[in-house]
DNA sequence: CGGCTGTGACCTAGGTCACAGCCGGTGCTCTAGT
């Protein structure tokens, strides 16, 4: 057997002695090493499964302050208050966000320069202002976590685009070690994340994704009163809390007085209430309080709750990265817990709005050509050209994507580089990658769909997507209990699983799974594909390069 | 992209149909006025 290492006996007397936790499971350790040795990490874990204590441990020992970038500022009081309650002042947290006033921004810089304070929670905003960079840098962090990191990719490229920078801002910190750490990310988002934080060779750790207590159960629904008394069937059986997601605003709060109506007590979140409206119904959700919560999909980031015992979809969500996220928050406490999915096929018709249009050419072509005239900063943009700060950011970030944008000098101004292509050029490839982005995203609802549509195993295609192989099927969905789920286990094809192949028209791509004679293939530029193995064998559609990833 | 709502045509009464127009998720931050 092996010795343990200095490094993991240090690990583990931290989080004996000043966390309480008794055993670090393999994959929490591995990180933490990573981090003391100054390596860089990507980890992939269900919440609940420990991931804060993959930064908080190694924290401890660090000789300097954490930076812990966090997208919610109600996440970001949860996460300082469940540090500053522990009592121990090598584990206090202190903020710097809208919420506090110039003064107290100051005296938690202050807090942290002087070791009172250990950990510095921070939203990508925050740091894209370059006084605020400064500032941080001063600190000379030691280590920089970036929680819920799936944001950069799902709100970079319009949403939030400040996360579109945080590699840069990252590397304006003096670049400290980075961990990564998400609940869901597939290949792409996780390769997404890595370019985009700029990790170097990270260690990896991805754990947990099958959860044998969830019991997925799908329904196709031919009319919305078909759905309707779905529901209320799962409402009869499963007992309480639950969540339903809803794809608008307009239908939680609707939905939640129907079903009020018809007596069983439910209240409504979404992203339009007031603030403080917002963090009441959480906290009482958290507390028991609310039995039935219908949400969209505002609801649910950071809600570490063991006891939900079921999550109803009446929608077909965007994608299985943001399914698996919403169905992961029911039964973390182990206990048998239900995901039911009843969708419509016009549920598409929503996402595909929200994928939104092509950017306009011309438009994309005089912004390159303003670029050319000199650094300038974001609000003389918005200022000359009329538009708001949201449309900038998305030109602004396709336009960097192709190489005819950049950041640069400690103001963070934008300037067209060194070598960019001409605007006209610039704008060419740049329509270009926005209609790859959109044609990924399209497929990952293409993929959606067919995990609603298909018959075998619901678990084996959903952690394929994933990039993970279940050997067996689950025996925990409803294909299974009715016996209708294929032995899938051994199917297999011409070219391995996770090795690289390439269509004349389409490009690169990764195998990622067989099932049955079909096989589904995750294409750099056109996304998700799947394919009939026998016609590719018979046309030779794919060529396969011999290498392997991991 | 597709569902919902409102409007007008139809032609002699108010139900039916066609069609145009509108709407739809996720949050940070700063600022002006109470």
């Amino acid at each position: 057997m092996k010795l343990p290492t200095l490094h993991s006996t240090r690990l583990r007397r931290v989080a004996r002695q000043h966390f309480g936790w008794g055993s670090l499971r393999p994959g929490q350790l591995a990180a933490m090493r990573a981090l003391l040795k100054r390596r860089d990490a990507l980890v992939v874990l269900p919440t609940g499964a420990g991931k804060s204590a993959i930064y908080q441990v190694p924290a401890a020992l660090l000789p300097g302050p954490t930076v812990v970038v966090s997208p919610l500022l109600a996440l970001q009081e949860d996460q300082i208050r469940a540090l500053n309650d522990r009592g121990d002042t090598r584990l206090r947290a202190v903020r710097v966000s809208s919420a506090e006033t110039p003064n107290q921004q100051a005296a938690a810089l202050r807090e942290i320069a002087t070791g009172a304070a250990r950990f510095l929670f921070i939203t990508p905003e925050q740091l894209s202002n370059p006084e605020c960079l400064a500032k941080v840098r001063a600190l000379r962090p030691a280590l920089v976590a970036v929680d819920e990191a799936h944001c950069i990719s799902a709100w970079g490229n319009d949403f939030r685009p400040d996360y579109l920078a945080l590699g840069q801002l990252i590397r304006g910190l003096g670049r400290p070690p980075v961990v990564a750490l998400t609940a869901t990310a597939s290949p792409p988002v996780r390769e997404d994340i890595v370019a985009r934080l700029g990790l170097e060779n990270p260690r990896t750790v991805v754990a947990g994704l099958d959860r044998p207590n969830l019991f997925l159960e799908v329904a196709h629904c031919p009319t919305e009163e078909y759905r309707w008394r779905r529901l209320l069937r799962l409402l009869d059986t499963d007992q309480r809390p639950g969540i339903v997601y809803v794809p608008t605003r307009r239908a939680a709060e609707e939905l939640a007085a129907r079903l009020t109506e018809a007596g069983h007590d439910a209240a409504y979140y979404h992203g339009g209430m007031p603030a403080g409206a917002r963090t009441e119904l959480h906290e009482r959700f958290l507390d028991d309080q609310v039995p039935i919560m219908v949400a969209t999909s505002a609801f649910g980031m950071g809600i570490d709750k063991p006891n939900i015992r079921w999550v109803a979809h009446l929608a077909l969500p965007d994608s299985p990265d943001s399914y698996l996220q919403e169905i992961g928050r029911a039964g973390r406490d182990g206990s048998p817990a239900h995901a039911l999915l009843l969708w419509r096929a016009e549920d598409v018709g929503l996402q595909r709005f929200f994928t939104g249009g092509t950017p306009d050419a011309d438009e994309l072509a005089e912004l390159a050509a303003v670029l050319r005239t000199g650094p300038v900063t974001r609000a003389a943009l918005r200022e000359r050209t009329g538009w708001g700060s949201r449309k900038l950011g998305q030109l602004l970030a396709l336009l960097e994507r192709v190489g005819a944008a950049g950041t640069t000098g400690p103001k963070q101004r934008v300037s067209s580089p060194r070598y960019a292509p001409e605007p006209a050029e610039a704008a060419r490839a740049a329509v270009a990658e926005a209609e790859r982005q959109q044609a990924v995203q399209r497929s990952r609802t293409d993929m959606m769909r067919a995990f609603a549509e298909a018959t075998g195993c619901r678990s084996q295609p959903l952690l394929a997507y994933f990039g993970e192989q279940l050997e067996s099927t689950c025996g925990h969905c409803d294909s299974c209990h009715a016996g209708t789920s294929t032995a899938g286990d051994g199917a297999s094809g011409p070219f391995p699983v996770h090795s690289t192949v390439r269509h004349a028209e389409w490009g690169p791509g990764l195998v990622l799974s067989y099932e049955d004679d079909r096989m589904t293939v995750l294409f750099e530029n056109v996304g998700y594909k799947t394919l009939s193995v026998p016609v590719v064998s018979e046309q030779g559609l794919l060529t396969g390069d011999g290498s392997r990833n991991s």
